[in-house]
DNA sequence: TTGAATGATTAGATTAAGCAAATATATAAA
DNA sequence: TTTATATATTTGCTTAATCTAATCATTCAA
């Protein structure tokens, strides 16, 4: 089941980023080759999971997408617990996270839902979906577009991977920081920006598409 | 990996009860028929993890005893996490701990280890092998060797699982419990015992040969 | 309207993990 | 020593998940 269950919640994040579902994308993220991906969606059809119609774009099913939300509550509630109860660092709970997920015990999961009293993100920001799978849409905006003077709060991290949550820990950036727009340099669009002890720090344009923030 | 984890460790097991590993043996224990047993043990072999010889009893090899011996710890400080930091009973963890043990995080397992203040055993008094995967060997007595006016300590479950685990729940007898035996029915070797605040519980043959005492 | 280019599909093979049926070996009983 | 029994092995087949190479379909640009 852990193979199938990766496919469909890498088909359901590429639906949230609102995209829509190839197989050669898929299969990208998957990290194989498209054949493998081909054959694996004709196999979630038979079970009902994803709507699979030769050459047309791939669709999860209500129930496809249900079982996607609920692996999603999993891996992020498991994220949540590394991070808050047993001391890890956002960086290097998803490798971990990505293997908890498949255990198929709900009271494992409900421990730590309320262990952590039934938080509503994950460390990165990433809302958890709720039991049945549904997932509340945060429509957070990016850095990116925000303009000098502005005062922002530093809600989540877009596409939050190791690379970039380290350089985030180096800059002390973290999820609740308050974040105040300086300057924007026209040319490459980085940001000098100011906050806690930091009174003037250079964001450069790649790291601010994927810091999405609350104006305050 | 899991699976062949999973052959190592019924085999690193089935040694400890000091039996000698054959095939029929071991496809018991792992649920499977004895030519797929025969194949994975061929395959344990070329990984350098058993030695198999046609017709000869089966032998893990050091490497194959410090693999088996590195799940065990695991698998035995996810127990203990479970009951310890999450709330399980004692009788509802081995199979979650048979997933968990699977995860290739050695700080997942550090950090639990941690949490927990470094404990010697797992929930039901097996003790938890070092980070080589060596195991200190403990020497208990069954209760049922025991004899009329002795009084011991309830340190370990033999073969816990959870119908057993579940009865001794309802009898309220836990690790640790001081246990006077009154009297033993030479017909059928069942004893009644006193403990806590129960002062005339009658325990089957059955029962006490799977508690592991200490005479106190 | 006809090609490329891109993306999708099929065909054929591999490896891990499993099974049942048939066969072979070892051992203990006669 | 022979035979019966238990155990082990081989053979041949299955399914899940993967690959490469070859072919097919769609679409967009000329
Ligand atoms: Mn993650
Ligand atoms: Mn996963
Ligand atoms: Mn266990
Ligand atoms: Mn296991």
């Amino acid at each position: 089941m852990k193979t199938k269950e990766n496919y469909l919640k890498a088909m359901y994040m590429i639906v949230q980023e609102g995209k829509s579902i190839s197989l050669s994308l898929l299969s990208e993220k998957m990290g194989v080759s498209i054949p493998t991906a081909n054959s694996m969606v004709k196999r979630l059809d038979d079970m009902g999971l994803v709507k699979y119609r030769k050459y047309k774009p791939l669709e999860l099913t209500p129930k496809g997408k249900k079982a996607a939300g609920r692996i999603l509550r999993k891996h992020r509630i498991a994220e949540m617990y590394l991070v808050e109860q047993l001391g890890f660092s956002w960086e290097e709970v998803h490798d971990i996270a990505e293997e908890i997920e498949h255990i198929p015990s709900e009271k494992l999961f409900d421990k730590m839902d309320e262990a952590l009293g039934f938080p509503e993100t994950d460390p990165h920001g990433s809302p958890i979906p709720d039991k049945n799978g549904n997932m509340s849409s945060t429509c957070y905006a990016k850095l990116a577009d925000m303009e000098s003077g502005q005062t922002v709060r530093l809600c989540a991290i877009h596409k939050s991977d190791a690379p970039l949550l380290k350089f985030l820990n180096q800059k002390e950036l973290k999820l609740g920081t308050i974040i105040k727009i300086l300057h924007i340099e026209p040319f490459d669009k980085s940001m000098t920006v100011s906050y806690d002890d930091f009174s003037e720090v250079v964001l450069s344009n790649d790291v601010c598409v994927r810091l999405l923030v609350e104006v305050c």
